[in-house]
RNA sequence: GGGGCCGUAGUCCAGCUUGGUAGGAUGCGAGGCUUGGGCCCUCGUGGUCCCGGGUUCAAAUCCCGGCGGCCCCA
């Protein structure tokens, strides 16, 4: 077999997605009765939980600790923050009776838990030398997106929103934590293979009741762009709206300053598109729930069977013993042929051929998933030859999503040329801007894109660089793209 | 926000224009034959035709409304 292509998954990104899902069974999305929402299969729970841990691991590390909030926020505690409220007011679900009785407060499905957690945080925290503190969670979270769903993508039951919230004495310390959490997301993401672009979003797209907003954002398959992590410094407009103050070093009362930071289901429809072709998936070892899987080819002679089986049980005994996660695949009914698709359409990284000739020779052959590339070892070197494999894999993965995305981020003098840009490859075109927000808004018009952001960390824009639509000299460049 | 397409077996789809017995492929189960990239054969299994209402002697089919999915544009 050569190379597995990417025509379909390039050229009809969305079919190719939702049928990866449905044939890899990830996410059973389309047949719930409830616009939005779908449900997350066994396979599919073992990939977003290891993401996850990922995710864990990495903020656990850093001192953060997991909390549990309650889903249902009453009106009164979302609305204080009026800000927050008023962005959010559009998408958020209510709980309005309990049984037939008609609540006296309505209560919100939680859509982000800025407000709950500012509020526990003021009965928990008194002193400066209570911080920095930094909590975080994972939970389903609830909008009611008037756009179009998506799988993954755009739901409105979120069911896999890690949010964290961190509380500090000054604005120093949450500008600090602003670059922890951007340093963060990046290892996230680097351990994925998933590449990515740091844009700070413009005034009139930040989150609701932040000073600013970092994003993340990563290029699809298709070029549309999709924001993958955002963090946001809340200054003190939270805290403000609770009445958090504590206690400084100057033994006077002031309100802390607060950041916080979220991650979703995207990630991992991030690490799916990103990687996969027409086979289906391609996953990063580290996420995989199957590393390796083990198929044995039955010989022309029946009598010689039991003897491969036998063979292939050493073999798995011995990738289970370096711990790796393995499953020899023995249905009988099943020829191997069809074994294979089955097993590269869930991305397993690397297979394990044991028939006659490997019996007779005293080898394995290995192939991998991401080129097809096959290889023949000795049996004692099998869990080693194992692990460069996998290692291979991964920084092939690695090289080609970067690769991907930095061909697709282009900077031009000229909305001609940007457009262009974007008709021939989708992606993220930058062109240098004064600042303006009229003028952000026309260079969108103008290519039919959404105004991303400005390149994180700020860069000015060089000398005589001229903002295209007023020709006045630009302070940076402006990102722009379809977005999802 | 505007426009379009679609919803029939677990899955993909035909049937709808012209109303009159619910079809195919695939899957699933049994048996046989195969097995180094989806083999083949036989038999069997599988349906609230998305939901509600209307028209009609009769609705998967026509009409209205809703729900859900997809695409394009803003």
């Amino acid at each position: 077999m050569p190379r597995p292509s990417r025509e379909r998954w390039q050229r009809s990104f969305s079919e190719w997605f939702d049928w990866a899902l449905m044939r890899a069974e990830i996410y059973d999305y389309g047949r719930y009765p409830v616009k939005g929402m779908g449900i997350w299969m066994p396979y599919g729970f073992q990939i977003r939980k290891r993401v996850f841990d990922i995710v864990r691991e990495l903020l656990d590390s850093t001192g953060h600790e997991e909390v549990l909030f309650p889903l249902l926020i009453p009106e009164w505690m979302l609305a204080k923050e009026a800000e927050h409220v008023k962005g959010f007011e559009n998408e958020v679900y209510w709980v309005t009776h309990g049984g037939l009785e008609p609540l006296d407060q309505k209560l919100a499905l939680r859509p982000t838990s800025e407000t709950p957690i500012t509020y526990y945080e003021s009965m928990w925290i008194q002193s400066y030398k209570q911080l920095p503190r930094k909590f975080y969670q994972v939970v389903s979270t609830f909008r009611y997106e008037t756009k179009a769903t998506r799988p993954l993508i755009r739901l409105r039951e979120i069911t896999s929103f890690k949010e964290a919230h961190t509380v500090h004495e000054s604005f120093e310390d949450a500008e600090r934590q602003v670059s922890e959490a951007i340093d963060l997301y990046r290892k996230i993401f680097e351990r994925l293979g998933i590449p990515y672009l740091i844009s700070r979003r413009p005034d009139w797209d930040k989150f609701a009741g932040a000073l600013y907003t970092i994003a993340f954002d990563t290029i699809m398959p298709d070029g549309k762009i999709l924001q993958i992590g955002t963090v946001h410094n809340l200054g003190q407009n939270f805290t403000k709206a609770f009445k958090f103050r504590i206690q400084g070093r100057d033994e006077y009362f002031d309100y802390p300053w607060q950041t916080s930071y979220g991650i979703s289901d995207r990630v991992v429809a991030a690490v799916i598109s990103m990687h996969g072709d027409d086979l289906g998936l391609v996953l990063p070892p580290e996420i995989a729930p199957v590393q390796a899987v083990i198929i044995p080819i039955p010989a022309k002679d029946p009598s010689v069977d039991p003897k491969i089986i036998d063979y292939a049980k050493d073999a798995l005994r011995s990738l289970q013993e370096s711990l790796f996660r393995v499953k020899l695949d023995d249905r009988p009914d099943v020829t191997p042929g069809e074994k294979y698709y089955y097993w590269d359409s869930r991305g397993v990284p690397v297979r394990v051929e044991i028939g006659r000739r490997e019996l007779d020779s005293g080898t394995v052959t290995l192939v991998r998933r991401d080129t097809l590339e096959r290889k023949t070892v000795r049996l004692q070197e099998l869990p080693e030859e194992v692990r460069n494999l996998m290692s291979q894999i991964y920084d092939s993965l690695y090289r080609r999503s970067w690769e991907y995305l930095r061909q697709r981020v282009s900077r031009h003098a000229s909305v001609e040329e940007a457009s262009k840009a974007l008709a021939e490859r989708g992606g993220m075109v930058e062109l240098p801007w004064c600042g303006k927000e009229e003028c952000a808004n026309k260079m969108a018009e103008a290519l039919q894109a959404k105004v991303i952001g400005t390149p994180w960390p700020t860069e000015p824009a060089r000398e005589g660089d001229r903002c295209p639509v007023c020709g006045s000299s630009a302070v940076t460049y402006l990102r722009l793209a379809k977005q999802y």
